[in-house]
DNA sequence: GCTTAGGCCATCA
DNA sequence: TTGATGGCCTAAG
């Protein structure tokens, strides 16, 4: 367990619901800018079983980066949904409720 | 919308 | 030590 990984652990467990962060952001909030790649690399990681929100990471362009046709794209698709979020395509739209511009 | 091109960093062959 | 790869980023056509 790196330093990095905890602070992501932390700053995700964090991240309030209806919001979401990219990966830059994150790895930036971590104080690790440029560790976008190791965010990508740590959710593959992650267990299934965790209690993560790992759907609140997305890309900067709001869109999820799992192909259609996945498993762990649905999910996080309905989670989102569940959070608030409006979801069409691959691409997050914001809700009203949501403090984004 | 798309692709290229540059850069970032850990991990593995 | 390279080279390739990865839920990536940004900028530029």
């Amino acid at each position: 367990m790196t330093h990095f990984k905890s602070q992501v652990f932390l700053i995700l467990d964090a991240l309030p619901q209806g919001e979401c962060i990219a990966y830059g952001e994150l790895a930036k909030q971590a104080g690790f800018p440029g560790y976008a790649r190791q965010i990508g690399q740590l959710m593959k990681n992650l267990p299934k079983d965790t209690k993560l929100p790992w759907h609140r990471v997305v890309n900067s362009q709001r869109r999820i980066s799992f192909a259609e046709n996945t498993d762990a794209y649905l999910r996080q698709k309905a989670r989102l949904k569940q959070e608030g979020w409006v979801i069409v395509g691959n691409k997050l739209t914001v809700n009203e409720k949501s403090t984004r511009k």
